[in-house]
DNA sequence: AACTGCCTCATCCTTTCGGGTGATTTTACT
DNA sequence: AGTAAAATCACCCGAAAGGATGAGGCAGTT
């Protein structure tokens, strides 16, 4: 959702071009039919301040949108009865795996295939192929079931 | 062709949108014009609609900044003695595997191809390939990815 | 001897994986 | 505004995996 105004700049140079020719087509009439048309002059006078007021409303109230905010928390727990699982941060850094092909590779690890990936995502198969193909690489090993079995060594993955 | 339309399909969008509302405009002032009603009751439309018109415009075009993605990220810190690995007999014995196919099974865990495991074996790729099939029907899975997170969560193999 | 379970191997066929390449679009950062 | 990294998707091709079925050999049991 993140669009630019770049890729409006259409719609908003259309949009003002509309309401030049509409300011113009009103100035011609209001200057040939100055009595007849002053109600419409002070319409669109109206119309115009209340555009405005919507977007400085809309702006002034949906402003603040924060990015995102990444809260670590760092808790020891000693944990006996119920072994609990510890990404190993660093071993993930040093693979430099992006988002996507952690959570390709985690899926991976349930003994879901690429198409069940696929659809779990709602991205394509082929897509799936791509990041698990990246995924090797990075990772350094040849088939799903290393890359899990490496994975889980590593503490990568639960 | 249907691309361009595609392409400026926002500006469409946009323009269609004023030019209905201009309409709508019209036909109101025609309305109250006609009927002679209350000047102020047609202003007070006319304003609510523009800065609805505002502030829908401003959220189409300002889309929201940045979705927020998860945040909470609680690190668990523990210290495990020695997570020493004891065999689920009881499962094991449930799944009533040969030895076989245990052998094939613990092999496929470590990352292995059937073709590796028929090296390591000592025996052809086809009766790796019978193994595996017989191992997946015990186990009711799928794959061999499947199979191998299913024994480890059984607590089969390590 | 007959039966049974396991191991072995094969063939045919289909599906899934993985590698390689290229293209477009988003997103992020400068 | 321009760049770099991610993410998306596509097409091709060969390798690996998996399903179905049949068959021969071997050990232990009945």
């Amino acid at each position: 959702m993140i669009k630019a105004i770049k890729k409006h700049k259409g719609a908003i140079l259309y949009g003002s071009s509309l309401a030049l020719l509409l300011l113009l087509l009103r100035w011609l009439e209001f200057r040939f039919l100055i009595l007849s048309t002053s109600l419409d002059i002070y319409i669109g006078i109206i119309a115009v301040i209340f555009t405005g007021l919507g977007v400085w409303l809309t702006l002034k109230l949906f402003k603040p949108k924060a990015k995102t905010i990444v809260i670590e928390k760092e808790v020891e727990v000693y944990v006996t009865p119920s072994p609990q699982f510890e990404r190993n941060q660093k071993e993930l850094d040093n693979l430099n795996l992006t988002s996507r092909e952690l959570e390709v590779l985690e899926l991976m690890a349930k003994g879901m295939s690429n198409q069940e990936i696929a659809n779990q995502l709602f991205v394509s198969l082929n897509t799936v192929k791509t990041h698990s193909g990246k995924l090797f690489e990075k990772m350094e090993v040849k088939r799903r079931t290393q890359a899990v079995d490496k994975a889980k060594t590593l503490s990568i993955i639960p």
